[in-house]
DNA sequence: TACAATTAATTTGCATACAAAATAAAAGAG
DNA sequence: CTCTTTTATTTTGTATGCAAATTAATTGTA
């Protein structure tokens, strides 16, 4: 007979092995990531920027869902290692404009095995790896759409 | 044509919508667990005590794949809300014994309804649930055997 | 039985992660 | 044009999260 308390079952939370997926794979990220010193949120970080050039904190934060007491302290460190520019906008002085420099941009060529290594690791299917990724972003237009 | 840097790109990886979906559920639970005076954190040890009643720092550590680092201070902020108990254990005495209290037992039912209303947030079809609920503990049985 | 090796938990140090308060600049209202 | 409101970023405070070093207790071994 069930329990009342069946759906508080830690093994039958969604939430739960979600939580755990995304620990253990930043976990296995971690390797690839220190030979480039970044770690994984300054690794997502310079993807936006390989893909963007320049930005400000407010337009990363929403890309990325990171708030800006996050990133503040977190693009300071990235400047630090050269990777990034910041400067006030001289059009609005409240905007930062930040940007990738060459180093930055140079870095992406030290991770293009990375994407096929952690592939390797997570070894799912194209098939299995396509509905796990249109069910998570379901998940996230769901959430998104409560708000 | 495709870029030689298309894998990178932040839109193909899987990792960010999991780090993404992790984070967005754990924010949405957030509401709930305020009344209830928890973090998320401390309610998935809350949820591994209504299970287990005792345990050690060890076990729960790998039961939630949470480091003792992280562990330690979480626990103590638990006993001091009264919801667990911490003594050495009298046989031996590198063990912590961690129970459960009364008061921590009771909150049990305060939570009844969260799978629900999370449920009702992430608004996926039991179909869809079980498929992804399937494809997570693969990830995580993959990267387990890696190890 | 001394003493090295192992084990469990704690502490330390660094990096998120986010809410809320503070700061500073620009926009809008009267 | 001044004063309020809004906006972008930074700062502060609290809570993870984990690796590495430390501490204390137990186990294994010569």
């Amino acid at each position: 007979m069930k329990s009342k308390y069946e759906a508080l079952s830690l093994k039958n939370q969604l939430c739960f092995p979600i939580y755990l997926c995304s620990k253990e794979i930043i976990r296995k990220y971690t390797p690839f990531l220190e030979k480039l010193n970044l770690t994984y949120t300054q690794y997502i970080v310079m993807m936006y920027f390989w893909e963007k050039g320049t930005s400000n904190v407010k337009a990363i934060g929403r890309a990325l869902k990171l708030d800006s007491g996050t990133l503040t302290p977190l693009l300071k460190k990235l400047e630090a290692k050269g990777y990034l520019t910041r400067e006030r906008s001289l059009k609005d002085e409240r905007n930062l404009a930040i940007s990738i420099t060459a180093s930055g941009l140079a870095l992406r060529n030290k991770t293009l095995q990375i994407p096929e290594e952690m592939g390797k690791c997570i070894n799912l299917s194209l098939k299995e790896t396509e509905t796990l990724y249109s069910l998570l972003y379901k998940i996230l237009i769901n959430i998104e759409r409560e708000k």
